[in-house]
DNA sequence: AAAACATGATGCAGGAAAGGTATCACTCGA
DNA sequence: TCGAGTGATACCTTTCCTGCATCATGTTTT
């Protein structure tokens, strides 16, 4: 087999086309050149050059084998970059998991700065509820993941990258909708409450209960997406509680009314394994937002 | 830079995930091996091989390199054999892609007019989906590829060289199976349809929907390959879309049925890098059928 | 808990391979 | 005919790689 550097040692005499010019580029005397494009020879099993005392020339099997040697030399080239890009991640693939709501107003712009920051990042996206992405982190099928509280701090790290508050949703033509105020718990009084399942969107379950718990509203449904949340209310179905960017979801037929009263503050989180070694992970993660 | 033994070193580490195995595979003593890594890993930049004295694994970084470095080693074996042939008066080599499809109708006819007129070309034949082969020809692994839209025709030239119905596939005892008069849209309401990858099977998954838009059918599966699409509906997971030619697959339990409508054309088409110098890819194009 | 084992890294000596200097063999133009 | 220019060869020096022995450390066995 041949060596890169007889490679070279062709490819600098066959665009020279003369060993004394090709050795000072390579910054080497002639000779030990000379032996180098014998040995590529002897190791290729063809002659490449036709060469006598007077001037040098390509034969068509060198004419063949200099666009292979240049193709590999920038190979050569090529794959080192790419192993110190995706080291320093800023090439490879960031698995990223995401719950319906956080595409709302947190994924795109996100997308939009990793792909302007680190174009050779590939981005390849999986919506899931919380506890499915959980379950992707520790399976290594996720790098990354945007969801909610709660979830298990010891093996998993995470930061609040976005923070709103939560706000009232309530049919078009519904007393709360006509208050022009706040709403207090109180309001809530004998009102039919959509709420969420337990367990797949524990997070605003829990928010909801923790605010409506002084009054005792009658609870029923237990959906897991924000827009079914909001669909059931458009159908008249009751009101329900949701994170204030789910206006810009859209829907017709409802009104969003802010709240009054402490704790309703809606975090997302970026969540990801502590114990993780991926580098583009590691890069993403010192230019995500981070509020407090 | 580094070297190819050292290249060779790294692949063998990183399949054997075991120094003392990829020494014995190397015909080389351990400790050897460890410094070539290192060496490797210096000139590289980056770290690619974590390691303890329990196990090795591959970094990212060091994925990403090891499949460059097969690339490389592989067009060190190819860039020989390719000066050697030339060199023994042989007319040259057509590396020559296609997909699992254009095998059925179109290689074989194919090979088979090349060896007659051209009996000194080699033909070394690559199987892999169109993108694969897109991708080959822009590295220069490939001269010719038989595959499918879409490809970017500013630096990929092409050629239609077969052009087929649409059909679909049922399973025998299926409704549609007895209708004995070619299929419509509506027919397949309410139908479960196998489809294609987006990405690995573009074309094919954009034929399936853009036929089947009207009537909504349930879609799922994402397949690759045509062949794995018939042996699904031969399981009676569903029905699907395939070139007419699939008939020939001989696969057991199926019915071809023909469809009514525009747009259910199939075309395959050559590919070539509109800036090849090849003299070998020339010529073939001079013979290759052309349908319009 | 201690000993035996396994694994990758390191120190050192011998040898293969590459580079440099001097020189040769040959061609061509003055 | 002679001198300039070119690639090949001879010989020596230097560099780098290999293999053996050994170390450091973590795992398994007793």
């Amino acid at each position: 087999m041949f060596s890169l550097d007889q490679l070279s040692a062709f490819v600098a005499v066959a665009e020279e086309l003369h060993f004394g010019r090709a050795a000072d580029r390579l910054n080497m005397t002639q000779p030990p050149l000379s032996r180098q494009v014998q040995k590529l020879e002897r190791a290729v099993g063809a002659r490449l050059l036709e060469r006598d005392n007077r001037k040098v020339e390509l034969t068509e099997a060198g004419q063949a084998f200099l666009t292979e040697a240049r193709r590999l030399l920038a190979l050569v080239e090529t794959a080192g970059d790419l192993a110190r890009r995706v080291d320093q991640g800023a090439a490879g693939t960031l698995r990223l998991g995401f719950t319906a709501t956080s595409a709302i107003r947190t994924l795109g712009p996100l997308l939009r700065r990793l792909s302007e920051e680190l174009p050779d990042v590939d981005v390849i996206l999986h919506e899931r509820v919380t506890p499915a992405q959980i379950d992707g982190l520790l399976r290594g099928e996720l790098d990354l993941g945007l969801g909610r509280p709660p979830f298990d701090s010891d093996v998993l790290d995470s930061r609040i990258v976005f923070r709103e508050p939560l706000c009232a949703v309530v049919p078009g033509n519904h007393r709360l909708a006509a208050l022009g105020r706040p709403l207090t718990s109180a309001d809530f009084s004998g009102e039919q409450v959509i709420s969420y399942s337990p367990t797949q969107a524990r997070y605003f379950h829990e928010l909801t209960v923790r605010f409506l718990a002084a009054s005792h509203p009658r609870i029923e449904q237990r959906v897991q997406q924000i827009l079914t949340v909001i669909l059931l209310v458009a159908a008249g179905r009751g009101v329900a509680l949701v994170p204030a960017s789910a206006r810009h979801l859209g829907v017709e037929g409802v009104t969003y009314c802010a709240l009054d009263g402490p704790g309703q503050a809606v975090e997302l989180h970026a969540i990801w394994r502590r114990d993780a070694t991926s580098p583009v992970l590691q890069r993403v993660l010192t230019m995500l937002p981070e509020h407090h």
